[in-house]
This record gives C-alpha cells, sequence and structure tokens, in this order.
DNA sequence: TTGCAATTTCATTTTTTTTTGAAAACAATG
DNA sequence: CATTGTTTTCAAAAAAAAATGAAATTGCAA
C-alpha cells in the first residue's frame, strides 16, 4: 500500500493521518495475532470511516489487489470485526467495523486460540500412555505431564473470561 | 526436522513418543505466540530431558542446523525459558528448561506485547492532533478515539494482571 | 599465546506466507 | 434468460520469514 502523505481524502472525507495513523495502529494490532497485513488495513481504515465502504473503495484507497480485498474482508467478517450494510440503489456490499473489541477477541479467542488448547489436551493423554513402566515411578516425568495438565486447564478457564473482562474499565 | 518413530531415544534415553508429543506441543503453542518451529522444537526437546543437553546434542536430536539451534536458544534465553548449567569437565554450555510458565508469560508479555501497547498511545495522540476543527465536533471521530484509548487502557492493565494470574491452580 | 573446541553471525538458500489479477461463479436488473 | 456489475477463487508471482552452514569470533586451557 502506497498512500498519499497529506490533505483529506477523496474516498472518505476525512484527514489523511488520522487514516494513515489509524491503519498503521491496526496493521500492528492485528499483526500481534498473526493476521496479515492486508487485514490490519482494511479494518484501519473501515475504523475510521463514517460511511460504509464498498470493495472497490476499499482497494482504490489502499491500492490492493481485490483478491487481497475480498480475502480480508472475509478474514474480518469470520472474527465478526466487519459486517456488511445494505445501501439502497447500490447493489454492492458496504462494510462498517465492527468496534467492540471485546467481541473480536472473544471470537478470536473461541476460534484461534480454544481448537489447540483441545488438542494439547489430547495430545497430553497420548503422553500419558506412552510413559513405560520404569517411567511411570519416574517423580520427573509426572511433574512434568502435571505442569502441562494445569497449564492446559488454567488457558482453558482463563481466556475465555479474558475476552469478557475487556468490557471492564 | 525428521525422527524415527519409535524405541528410545540414544541422546535423551527416553521413550521417542513422549519427546514427539511434547516437541509437537510446543511448536504448536510457540506458534500461537509467533515463534519459529524451531523454537518450539527445542523447548519441546528440553522439557522432558533429565540432562541438560549440549547444542550438538540438541542439533544432532532434532536435526536442525546448528544456526538454528544457536538462535533458537538465544530467543529461549530472552525468553526466560531455559537457562545454561554448568556441567564440569565440559566445555559446552547445557541447557534446561525452565518450567514455570508463568514466568515464560510473563516475560513474553512484557518483552512482546508492552512495547506494541506503549507505542499505539503515541499513535493516539498523534491521531488527537491531527483532527481538525471541523472534525473535533464530530462525535464520531470522538467515540472511536475513545475507544482506543480504553482499549490500550485496559490492554495496559490487564495483560500484566494476567501473567500473574497463571499461577491460580 | 597459541591452538582448538564451542558458539555466534550473517549472506545465501529454502520454505512459507501473502498478494496479485485473470478467470470463474454469482447475482441483480431489464 | 441474457447482460452486466460484483465478488470469489486459485494458480502464479512476489515478499517475508526461517533455516542453513561456512567463516568469524569467542574463550578456555595447555
Amino acid at each position: 500500500m502506497k498512500l498519499k502523505k497529506s490533505g483529506q481524502s477523496r474516498i472518505t472525507g476525512k484527514p489523511q493521518s488520522l487514516e494513515l495513523e489509524s491503519i498503521d495502529f491496526f496493521v500492528r494490532l492485528m499483526g500481534i495475532l498473526g493476521m496479515p497485513r492486508s487485514v490490519g488495513e482494511i479494518y484501519g481504515l473501515l475504523y475510521f470511516s463514517e460511511q460504509p465502504l464498498s470493495m472497490d473503495k476499499i482497494t482504490a484507497r489502499l491500492e490492493i489487489s481485490i483478491g487481497s480485498a475480498s480475502q480480508g474482508l472475509k478474514t474480518l467478517k469470520s472474527l465478526k470485526a466487519v459486517k456488511s450494510t445494505y445501501i439502497a440503489g447500490d447493489r454492492r456490499d458496504h462494510y462498517i467495523a465492527e468496534t467492540e473489541f471485546r467481541r473480536l477477541f472473544a471470537t478470536f479467542i473461541k476460534d484461534e486460540i480454544m481448537p489447540h488448547l483441545d488438542s494439547a489436551k489430547d495430545r497430553i493423554t497420548r503422553m500419558e500412555k506412552s510413559l513405560t513402566d520404569e517411567n511411570k515411578q519416574d517423580e520427573f516425568y509426572q511433574i512434568r505431564l502435571e505442569k502441562l495438565k494445569k497449564l492446559t486447564k488454567t488457558g482453558g478457564r482463563l481466556l475465555p473470561v479474558l475476552a469478557g473482562f475487556l468490557k471492564l474499565q
């Protein structure tokens, strides 16, 4: 993406620098969550857009391909981070940012983290089965396994709660 | 990394499948945290090793290059996820896994997440400055900015606490 | 201090991820 | 339905990330 450095956006009618900072902000935030750049760009653009934006507005403003835009919007939809609105007399979908971060993180945790936790539990069960008779006596292995169990248990309890706590303050 | 499928490890004297499951487990866990595969492999190997392992034991067992091992251990050291021990009569460093996950996550949050939060705050300040006189009146922008501030504030409070809570049960 | 084993560094290669855009699929409208 | 505008798909290209290993560096110890 290459964006002009100053002035008002022709597409969104908003100061460029606000838009640029927003895009930058969300590119980094989404990056922490392992999302590709384009996903952060799109969300950052929508976040400060008063009007819903169509896909071609998005591709024009961000100078990304229609493929990236389509894929990025698909990801954002599945995260419940954007929703599409109906605009009378326009066939195109128009998107607006969902700004309740609590929900966004809740979906992220549910879809991206919890499945890992579930398979982690299976893996720990397999580890226990693979202990040989000598190892079974060995406190070392028992302690390590116990720690893994605690980790998954704590994670399974803490993460869902975490998403909920985001509403405080 | 290619590992034999069964039997006892020549290097660690522990059932292969336990080792394999452990490596798999931590490759995935580290993956969630954005760490490369090799970092998870090394930690997973050390986690169930009763003896401290030298770098060449690690490269031999995992069949990774010395460069990867060196870099991976450096990462793990900086995360305080491994520490090196002195072995009498052996010049090589020997590594053992630090198994207090609480500390591991605390370091991760401090080093990898908090710096982002700090720069996010700067970015929000710049956003506020970039509002033009017309925009300043506009409730839309005020609300969006407010939400970003809340997000960073909540994140800044919650994340450090989170790491601490991991000790509970 | 020299020699040598151990480790780190880093340019290069390999692998993985992301982006691109043409073609296919879809959907509204006349 | 045929047309046309919109969106999705996906093979290929580009970019980014990770792994490799030879050369440089470090630091022990003889």
